[in-house]
DNA sequence: AGACCAAATATGGTCAGACCATACACCTTT
DNA sequence: AAAGGTGTATGGTCTGACCATATTTGGTCT
């Protein structure tokens, strides 16, 4: 096993012992490998791999806040991890989308109340005077509804699903030309929910994501 | 930006430029560290992103298999992701679960040919002489079932869920005390599949998981 | 006493060079 | 032709040095 591996197993083991939990420090890099008996560099590739899967970040500088803190930040690990798979085409864009259907139907089906940022997103939506504004915005509407079915690890998911899609989403936008079928759409989406309509709600995302992507599997209606 | 990001970014940047694909490999450390005018622990902290994403393997020694090759594995990462992020209490068990069965729910309702994979891991679910081996044979059996959906990005995620729920599904078997019940289960869903009943197929993972995990939000039968 | 400024220091970031273990390539010997 | 030894390119690791950054410290001026 190489040496970066068993720094890594030992701090994340150091994690559970400790008890350590999201804003807490971990010791320097020097200090680290001289305790763990290892070289500078074993110790930084361990931090790296850590930082990768999002659950370090490191400060330079002095002082309370620099050196190497815990945090818990899946949704860029994701997003990478999904934009160069999707790159070696291990995942098809059909596959991306199917999964997106999905948890922004189950998502629709359980939200009974439409959060702020739903309702700011749809006015951001009117005012935006390009595609990709209209598409930040859009992704802020669906991740808002997402976040408000209250599963973190499928609003991460979809989080990264949207961060791999934009371009598409940017592209799906030109190609319709306008952009009132999609805010028609989302106002049904919006209405549903507010009314407590679990059927309507999906049934609405459903058609949306249909007209914004022809030719997904929606032909499904039993899960 | 620091200087294994930039590395980082013209790796990916070559990657695709070059139409690179699983298989291909890149160029070694020190030749790529020249090419780049960076240092080679630059390089190396660049990599070990890479291979920590799932897209790059690296081999010693010498010959056609050595150096850094482009793979595609996500599931690791993602068993990762999940592991640390619950122990970071960033996500909870009952979010993994409900996630677990929305993607198995999916999964059974597409499924129209119980595969091979699915009926070998029924028989050595029943020779089966302790809970842990029956647990590697359960999570075959579901991991089978969603593979033959056919949605990539789903089976890499339950099977990073699995990976994360392992200790949970064996302590769940010795909570029951047998497994006849769980077999039970699996054989219904098993004859749904083959009967072409997505109906009763879903209905039969739901309540698969309702027994394995008791709690679970099971009453929303529309999506 | 307070405010300000400069030096000291601890931190991560990077580089260079060296050495090791590994696994194949190549040549020599039989 | 087969067998074995040597060479070599590869990743893995360590050491030591230096840099950039940001805080801490301590002194100085008002």
């Amino acid at each position: 096993m190489r040496t970066f591996e068993t720094v890594l197993a030992q701090i994340e083991q150091r994690i559970a012992a400790d008890g350590l939990t999201v804003g807490d420090r971990l010791p320097g890099e020097r200090q680290l490998a001289e305790q763990l008996g290892v070289g500078r560099s074993s110790v930084r590739e361990a931090l790296r791999v850590l930082e990768t899967l999002g659950v370090v970040s490191s400060q330079v500088g002095r002082g309370p806040d620099a050196g190497a803190v815990l945090i818990s930040r899946p949704d860029g690990t994701l997003a990478d991890l999904l934009r160069l798979n999707l790159g070696l085409a291990t995942m098809s864009a059909r596959e991306v989308l199917d999964t997106r259907l999905m948890i922004e139907r189950w998502s629709a089906a359980r939200v009974t109340s439409a959060p702020a940022a739903m309702t700011e997103a749809l006015a951001a939506m009117d005012a935006a005077g390009s595609p990709e504004e209209f598409v930040t915005h859009d992704i802020a509407f669906h991740v808002a509804l997402t976040d408000a079915a209250g599963n973190r690890l499928l609003s991460a998911v979809l989080r990264a699903l949207r961060d791999a899609l934009v371009s598409n989403a940017v592209e799906a936008v030109r190609r319709l030309g306008h952009t009132g079928d999609l805010q028609a759409d989302h106002r049904r989406i919006h209405a549903a929910i507010e009314a407590g309509d679990a059927a309507e709600a999906v049934a609405a995302v459903t058609a949306h994501l249909a007209r914004a992507y022809p030719g997904l599997s929606l032909t499904q209606n039993v899960f």
